[in-house]
DNA sequence: ACGCTAATGTACGAACTGGTTCGTTACTCA
DNA sequence: TGAGTAACGAACCAGTTCGTACATTAGCGT
């Protein structure tokens, strides 16, 4: 049956360490977030790779490992698009905007990253505090944030007593729960939050809801 | 040795189906929400309660009946505080600055919820989709949030074009987020967005934030 | 008093799971 | 060119885990 195909199994290298390698995060990206940290199987990610469950162990040390560098690779990912951003020739209303639809953006184009995020919170954010890599470097988004508050403020334009940490976890909160509970909101009350045709509604939703606080008239303290 | 001690077992009823039934709802609770759906261990949440495994099968039927029945429960309680708020005496701004903080008490109040919601969304929301007490009816919040909102546009208070369920969103998503992503948010920027010293902050924030989309200056549409 | 059933406890097992052991092969570089 | 090493594969193992078969008893109704 098979031996027929031997011949053509060597397609490609059969040899190659940085294939065999991400293969397996990307596959292990998928298991975890599709089933949790301790509902996802070793064998399943490696049944799922053209490699087996050695090489997980070979290249990563264990399941526990193998997380850590998943989740290590998705932060990558955001902190990169975070980096690319230039808001510097926008004035600080039109770089907000920007930003909130950036963040809103990836989280609506990265599912998986929020599973895995949520499921990183259920045990406690163990893993990235025990990951260097993660627990040092910290977000670009928070630095584009401070600049144009700053700018905003020098401009009298916003008012809000607001520092960027907290704003950054005001508009991730509401990109994040768009997503990450999708099924449990969908389930109870019916409505989609993130189907096609509602998503510009949304994004501007965000928007309109981030500057409104920063720019709200409020009373002398 | 254990045996000068059986007569004293005998303190309290040693048949009572309600009570076994509640102890194993509220470990179980603890015990899902401590390690997740698939972390959970059937044996840990019986050595936990004064009873066996044996009964969890016979009054749940399983471990994935058992979990329905605790996400049940865990939303009968919020539903409970959310159907006892009344604000019908207070006018729209405040109404709504109150059900928003009823919303953030409850989350603050309720981490292991948020844990089982964010469980419960890993799988799909597929337990709720199966329970018929979960997927029927509705939560009150949004009909108080219906009323709300057309109170205050009728007193032209509110000009924000937002229903009942996307504010509901809008609120949730931020309490929801400061407790389930608060280990990832603190190991990664540094900040406990649950510190005590900064509850009072976050809970005006959110009103503010709430109240400024609503009644923010909009340009004719 | 007593029988009947709901309620409970014990022990066990089949299937699974993370991790390892042992052996093999492709590639490289002296 | 051939020896050394990085890369790889198959089979295996020990510890768990959900679920159940079987035995037992408390307590209510009559």
């Amino acid at each position: 049956m098979t031996t027929v195909e031997e011949p053509a199994r060597r397609e490609g290298r059969i040899r190659d360490a940085a294939r065999t390698k991400a293969e397996i995060l990307k596959v292990a990206t998928e298991e975890f977030a599709r089933a949790g940290y301790t509902g996802a199987r070793v064998d399943e990610i490696a049944a799922r790779t053209r490699t087996t469950k050695r090489m997980i162990y070979y290249y990563f040390g264990g399941k526990e490992q193998l997380f850590t560098a998943v989740l290590e690779r998705s932060y990558a990912v955001i902190r990169q698009a975070e980096g690319d951003l230039d808001v510097g020739h926008l004035d600080p209303v039109a770089a907000i905007r920007r930003l909130a639809e950036l963040t809103f953006d990836h989280h609506e184009a990265h599912p998986d990253f929020i599973r895995l995020v949520s499921i990183e919170n259920i045990h406690d954010a163990e893993h990235i505090a025990a990951s260097e890599t993660l627990s040092s470097l910290n977000s670009p988004a928070i630095d584009v944030i401070r600049r144009i508050l700053e700018a905003g403020r020098e401009q009298g334009l916003f008012t809000a007593e607001v520092d960027a940490v907290d704003l950054h976890a005001m508009i991730s909160s509401f990109c994040f729960f768009r997503v990450s509970n999708r099924h449990t909101f969908g389930a109870l009350f019916g409505r989609d939050l993130t189907a096609d045709d509602r998503r510009e509604h949304y994004r501007t939703m965000l928007g309109d809801m981030v500057i409104a606080y920063l720019t709200a008239e409020r009373p002398a303290a």
